[in-house]
DNA sequence: AAGGCGGGGCG
DNA sequence: CGCCCAGCCTT
């Protein structure tokens, strides 16, 4: 048997019952894909559940408001991945009359699809032969040819591309790409491979030579940064007794892209009740000088891939002057990072 | 070619 | 605590 026989077969009597396992329809394809994007099948499928539950057709996402997708897309992260969702179904809608393209190629041309994203759907949908090649995938194929060429380099990334696409079978394409990654996923794990049961253990060049704890190779140090954010939260009460505060909207580079947070004062060290006094009046555009206590005496710590943020939230009362302000009643209809999503919910407005 | 972008789970 | 997850985009 070949080797992409030997997936094949593993494939069939191993793959997991998952819900866009039920579907050729690109769109949900397409939707699954983008959720799953360095995402685990665990995190991802409630996602996926509230997409297809709230946009049917890739018509419905594109009529949608950007803020609605974003919201139903809270706590996944790597936002642009939502902006581009949208973004890609209006394209579909205005460029393609709603009907999703069926080619690698013109896939690729939707943004926040990539080469791995169109091989995904082209394949499976369309059995066309682009071999998909996500981490996965190159955990199997440097361990089995016992590659060490590093997969986060041009040379590992063009190197296990082609690679991969020799390995294709020549039918059944897309049940083999979904095969090779749930091999990844479920037997060829990073840790603790379970190659005792492994049905190609035969051919593999790092169990031979010892060298799967050390494959694949990838390049590269994380290193983090540690930033300081202070949120002022203001509260008000208006004349009509409705208890308002201030959210306001991400803009430009860097985390968070059109998220809402409360109003941010970033320091380059730990602030402090004097710091911040001094600010806060700008910030929040106010004349006078409110009554402002710390929410939280030991800082919260929220954990990036690349950043800790450190955080403070500073509670500022009785804001008379506030003149825009949303209800603390309709603070859940907006989308926020979960570093704020967790401070609206423990704390008592 | 390198850096930025979330949040969560696991050993 | 570090690594990884059905990657992509920008610079």
């Amino acid at each position: 048997m070949s080797f992409s026989d030997k997936i094949l077969a593993w494939y069939h009597e191993n793959k997991r019952d998952l819900p866009w396992r039920e579907t050729l329809d690109p769109y949900k394809i397409w939707l699954s894909e983008i959720i799953l994007q360095q995402t685990r099948v665990a995190q991802g499928m409630p996602y996926y559940f509230r997409f297809v539950d709230a946009f049917p057709t890739v018509r419905d996402l594109a009529n949608a408001e950007e803020e609605q997708v974003l919201k139903l897309w809270q706590g996944l992260g790597y936002y642009s991945r939502a902006r581009n969702l949208h973004a890609a179904a209006k394209m579909v809608v205005q460029d393609y009359n709603g009907v999703f393209p069926t080619s690698y190629e013109e896939l690729l041309k939707l943004k926040g699809i990539g080469d791995y994203t169109a091989s995904a759907i082209s394949s499976i949908c369309f059995n066309e032969p682009q071999a998909v090649v996500d981490g996965n995938v190159y955990r199997v194929l440097s361990r089995y040819f016992g590659v060490d060429i590093p997969i986060n380099s041009s040379e590992g990334i063009k190197y296990f591309k082609q690679l991969a696409q020799e390995m294709l079978p020549p039918i059944n394409i897309g049940d083999y790409n979904q095969g090779i990654m749930e091999f990844g996923a479920i037997q060829c794990t990073p840790k603790n491979p379970n190659c005792e049961m492994c049905p190609i253990a035969d051919g593999c060049l790092a169990l031979a030579k010892g060298t799967i704890k050390n494959l694949p190779v990838k390049v590269g140090k994380t290193k983090v940064k540690k930033r300081y954010f202070n949120y002022l939260v203001p509260i008000s009460i208006t004349e009509a007794g409705d208890k308002i505060t201030q959210l306001r909207q991400r803009k430009g580079k860097g985390i968070w892209q059109n998220l809402w947070e409360f109003p941010l004062l970033e320091t380059e060290n730990e602030a402090e009740l004097d710091q911040i006094e001094k600010s806060y009046g700008e910030i929040l555009n106010l004349k006078g000088k409110p009554q402002m206590s710390l929410y939280n005496k030991e800082f919260i710590v929220h954990k990036l891939s690349h950043q800790h943020l450190h955080t403070k939230f500073w509670i500022v009362e009785e804001v008379i002057e506030l003149q825009e302000g949303i209800a603390v009643s309709d603070l859940k209809k907006y989308p926020v990072p979960v570093l704020i999503a967790e401070f609206m919910k423990t704390f008592k407005f």
